[in-house]
DNA sequence: GCTTCAAATGCAACTTTATTGCATGACCGA
DNA sequence: TCGGTCATGCAATAAAGTTGCATTTGAAGC
């Protein structure tokens, strides 16, 4: 569990109730060092507990909703999950293994992206800026270089 | 059709063979001022060709793989998909409309990213930085207001 | 403690987007 | 003309997420 995170007060500070559930599946998000897939989140709340997994993807449509968690463009089809940003945790760019589909989380200082030439000429109305870093990670480095496929 | 690129050039140079189908679909994403769904692609090239939805995936891929177009993750559950920079087109972010799902293109300058700290630590394998903006375009600013959903 | 009612959950069917397997067709060189 | 390779078509399948509706749960009021 993430030292400085009560993850049923992160629920009730967001207006939600704490249920069994909500809190097992912020539980598997938030105790992972890495963004999880919908899938993943499903597999390790059902080890503990029988869930359904339209359950998961409601409960995570609510916790995105309600900002207490991001979703995550993997640069594959399906989403990723991870705590959204607080007072603990900053902002920071993901990394995606195009290999072996891990994302991983980057430094917040690891990338300076400057936005403040898109602020001044943007029409719109900016939410968010998503960075995302795409390459092989070091476990599939070794790997990469005898398979050539 | 865009000024500087001939299509069936960008293909031959990719060591592609520039059939009709390629050409069209090559010609349905870089006539478009902003990056194209499969699906608007695939509309796109039958309103003027019998061309099967699959063929239109393969297609996609084989560009992608050879470097002559790019997957643009859109943070829905589709891709879209851009002529890759070359001599005529720098890469550049892109701006994703959480409301109507348009994606545009921002110049090249309006985001300035310092990627040498990533550089000199990260230890996999980079090969490509995706930034995304998401928000509401200008378009649907004024809707947004008026229908509180 | 009982009742009530909205919110949460379960389950089956469905949708969207993309992929796979296999058959057919087109093209190019010998 | 023949052979082979690559491109295309078509049907079936897969992956990921969503919807509709029935059932359960649990907090609030009595
Ligand atoms: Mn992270
Ligand atoms: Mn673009
Ligand atoms: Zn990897
Ligand atoms: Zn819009």
């Amino acid at each position: 569990m993430c030292q400085h995170c009560n993850y049923g007060n992160l629920l009730t500070t967001a207006g939600l109730e704490a249920t069994a559930h909500r809190l097992h599946v912020l539980e598997a998000i938030g105790d992972s060092t890495f963004p999880l897939s919908a899938v993943a989140i499903h597999q390790s709340v059902a080890g503990r507990r029988a869930i359904n997994r339209v359950t998961v993807y409601r409960i995570l449509d609510t916790l995105v909703e309600h900002g207490v968690v991001d979703r995550i463009s993997t640069g594959g089809r399906a989403f990723n999950y991870g705590l959204a940003p607080n007072a603990h945790h900053q902002p920071h760019p993901h990394f995606y293994c195009t290999r072996c589909g891990r994302m991983c989380c980057l430094a917040p200082e690891s990338l300076n992206v400057d936005t403040h030439p898109l602020w001044k000429t943007f029409p719109g109305r900016i939410d968010r800026i998503e960075v995302r870093v795409d390459g092989v990670c070091k476990n599939c480095l070794p790997l990469e270089t005898q398979s050539r496929n």
